[in-house]
DNA sequence: GTTTCCGCTCCGGCC
DNA sequence: GAGCGGAAAC
């Protein structure tokens, strides 16, 4: 039991106390991943069988790392415990009661991109406007009702919901979520949100199942609590309810999943489900400087809701916190790429010392091109994912087609791809005849004669015939002999062959990698079934984190800031600290929205253990226009005597395009959909525009509603820089003036209309600022 | 039915 | 500025 000497005493409680609810609050690099770890280990130390336990995370890279350090504890008995994400675990049980709740065992799982391709189809279907309907709105209201345990029922027959959605002018929500669920079941697909909505379902109505697995999971661990959503707090709930051996540990300053519906009451209100937990706080940053703990303690500060703590440091006080401005984002990835190449050799650091976060995935192209020209290694987490490519999803799509003929939107991919003359016409047919006779278009496909008879027919019968040999050859290959097989004779690499542009050949080696990936699934002795069918369960959960990749290897690490969670690095660049991105503009329109980008904001300071470092650009490059932008506020939060300022000597001037970002809202509001109260928007450079949806459906502009009071300024009173009103085409900004009195003329950018040549003695314009 | 081109949306983070 | 879907052209 030599692992309890190194704990001290909270953390050693909460590893030895095993029985009954208990909560650790964790502060950030407080140990919390050391106390999981060993708690698991003591209660298989204390006989408790592995089987019995089952440890629930939030990322596969969470999931992964854990799962190692515990084998490195106990040994290959770890095996046996279930752990993993929430939709991995719950992917898997539903496997095995699937057709409890009617499902094939092998359903597909649809990720974002066929969710929101089904969705498209729907509302074309319905001859629906996708602009009022669009399909990224629609998904989103149908994730939160999942996400709250709302069925399609309930939705429509919540006069509270339909209200909300009248008012909305998109009364046919519902209608699209009932389609949508009931084309889901008869493709044999589930969504991401499926995967624990049907779990829930799963639970309530087999009395027989919840037993099954609440016996089996004797003992429950939810890593990072704060993080989960009502379907997820809901299945916990149950699951521990007979043994009430559930410990939770979280963070509540680090709750930074809101947007897909993660409920910070369920870590703060845990109490109140369990009266008899023990609680654990473990305060003691063993991680960071006392600086960098000091100043992200008082940057939380400024958050209302929290669980009291009090997290410290005894290590060295450390350095201060750099603050360094840049003119523009390129000059901003510079600064950090010379900056590290600087503290490397002169600290003796390695390149994996060295972290650079941001809020978006857009923001890695000038950090990467600035550490290229320095020739300093680096590695991109996240971004668009292996699986995500179109290469890596048109074969994938064939394997599920393969093992699931029903999955219409594999059908819809790789029916015409590559091109075998069954174009967008031939589609449609199929799917209306589908509907008409309520069969999947598989069957339609399979029986063409029958219900689209011509020409087209025979083309049809051949793509079946091929499908079904893929099906025939999946039941004797093994995994990599039947993908090879699909690979081939679906033509799909003959295409990426002939394709001799470098994105091509990208797209050939990829699929070689895939293939790649698949034969060392199909060599790998520890797991009994090896086909291709068993790697296709979970492909869909699958992330770039849980690819074999080239580990250990010396690079810096680009990420957002939301897959660093867990993480910690020697010296982290915070960058981008720019009011509308840090925050994001998003989370202007409510406190509890800019709340959790504070928390965000903590999350990336405490991954630094020794030097922080927070850039911002005074203008930079979004959706192709150059944007000026404001210091965050986040950096006016910290106390001077923190921060060590500095100024970038650059002689770039900052250019002043236009300082106005696009009016896009609808996320917040999405997200808000089912959290009541909508505070009235923020001041912005457009706040006359106030926050609203659409109200027609044209594409036109909407025609401008000047201010009250509206009164033109004369000629000699314009500037270059001015923000102007124009009667007709709204808010503005001057970024040229030519000519002389009286007959001036300004180049004003509109939002959504771009510049305007106008001649002052002539246009309705007033001066805004 | 296929190709090309235009215009719209995207850049809010994860499973 | 890129990638995608839809309309227009072939």
């Amino acid at each position: 039991m030599d692992y309890l000497a190194g704990l001290n005493p909270q953390q050693r409680a909460a590893v030895e106390n095993t029985e009954g609810p208990a909560m650790i609050v964790a502060g950030a690099g407080s140990g919390k991943t050391r106390v999981i770890t060993y708690r698991v280990a003591h209660l298989i130390e204390k006989g408790v069988d592995p089987f019995n336990i089952l440890v629930l995370t939030f990322t596969n890279k969470a999931a992964k790392g854990m799962r190692e350090r515990i084998i490195k504890v106990i040994g290959a008995e770890a095996k046996n415990i279930w752990m993993g994400t929430f939709h991995s675990v719950f992917a898997k049980i539903l496997r095995v009661e699937a057709q409890k709740i009617g499902y094939p065992s092998n359903f597909t799982i649809y990720d974002t991109d066929d969710s929101k391709s089904l969705i498209r189809s729907i509302l074309r279907e319905m001859q629906l406007d996708d602009k009022l309907y669009n399909a990224n709105f629609v998904y989103n209201r149908i994730s939160a009702a999942k996400n709250n345990l709302i069925s399609h029922v309930e939705y429509q027959q919540s006069a509270e919901i339909q209200a909300e959605d009248v008012s909305n002018k998109r009364p046919l929500i519902g209608t699209i979520y009932e389609t949508y669920t009931k084309r889901c079941f008869k493709a044999g697909a589930m969504d991401f949100d499926d995967l624990l909505f049907k779990t829930n379902v799963l639970l309530k109505d087999h009395i027989d199942v919840l037993n099954k697995y609440q016996q089996k999971f004797r003992y429950l661990m939810v890593d990072e609590y704060q993080d989960t959503n009502f379907s997820q707090y809901t299945i916990v709930k149950k699951l521990a309810a007979a043994y009430l051996n559930i410990c939770v540990v979280g963070d509540d300053a680090q709750s930074i999943y809101g947007f897909r519906g993660a409920n910070i009451q369920n870590i703060l209100n845990f109490e109140k489900d369990y009266p008899d937990l023990n609680v654990y706080k473990l305060e003691q940053n063993y991680r960071s400087t006392q600086n960098i703990v000091e100043v992200a303690n008082s940057i939380i500060a400024n958050n209302k809701n929290q669980l009291k703590k009090n997290v410290f440091s005894d290590n060295e006080s450390g350095d201060r916190i750099k603050v360094q401005r840049a003119f523009t984002d390129n000059e901003e990835g510079k600064l950090v790429a010379e900056a590290i190449v600087q503290e490397r050799t002169s600290k003796g650091y390695d390149h994996k010392d060295f972290a650079i976060l941001y809020r978006t995935n857009a923001q890695s192209r000038a950090m990467e091109e600035a550490l290229r020209k320095l020739n300093v290694p680096y590695k991109i987490y996240g971004g668009l994912s292996f699986y995500q490519r179109k290469e890596i999803k048109d074969l994938i799509a064939y394997f599920r087609l393969t093992f699931n003929p029903g999955d219409e939107e594999a059908i819809k991919r790789v029916i015409n791809y590559p091109k075998r003359g069954l174009g967008d016409t031939t589609v449609d047919k199929i799917i209306v005849a589908a509907d008409q006779h309520d069969i999947t278009m598989w069957d339609v496909v399979c029986d063409p004669q029958k219900y689209i008879p011509g020409r087209i027919a025979s083309q049809l019968n051949d793509f079946a015939m091929l499908i079904k040999s893929f099906m025939a050859e999946a039941k004797k290959l093994d995994a990599y002999e039947t993908a090879l097989y699909i690979a081939q004779h679906s033509g799909i690499l003959k295409e990426l062959h002939t394709d001799d542009s470098i994105e091509g050949r990208s797209r050939y080696e990829n699929i070689s990698e895939l293939l790649n990936g698949i034969k060392e699934f199909a060599e790998r002795e520890d797991i009994e079934d090896r086909s291709l069918a068993t790697f296709m369960q979970d492909v869909a959960l699958l992330t770039n984190d849980d690819r074999q990749d080239d580990k250990e290897k010396d690079t810096v690490s680009l990420m957002t800031i939301h897959s660093a969670k867990g993480l910690e690095f020697k010296n982290v660049f915070v960058v981008g600290l720019e009011e509308n991105l840090f925050p994001s503009q998003m989370s202007l329109n409510s406190r509890s929205d800019l709340e959790e980008e504070r928390r965000l904001f903590y999350v990336a300071i405490t991954r630094a253990e020794k030097k922080l470092t927070l850039t911002y650009a005074t203008s930079r490059y979004r959706w192709g226009n150059l944007t000026t932008c404001e210091p965050s506020r986040f950096i006016n939060e910290i106390n001077a005597k923190y921060l060590e300022l500095e100024v970038a000597k650059s002689a770039m001037s900052s250019l002043g395009e236009n300082s106005f970002s696009d009016e896009r809202r609808s996320w917040s509001q999405q997200r808000d959909a089912f959290s009541k109260p909508k505070p009235a928007s923020a001041s912005t450079a457009n706040s006359a525009t106030p926050a609203q949806r659409p109200k027609t459906t044209s594409i036109l502009p909407k025609a401008h509603v000047p201010t009250p009071g509206f009164a033109p300024d004369a000629a000699s009173a314009f500037q270059n820089g001015m923000e102007v009103e124009h009667e007709k085409f709204g808010f503005g900004k001057i970024v040229n003036l030519e000519g002389n009195l009286p007959d001036v003329k300004a180049t004003v950018f509109f939002q959504g209309l771009g510049n305007k040549q106008l001649l002052l003695k002539f246009a309705k314009l007033r001066i805004v600022k």
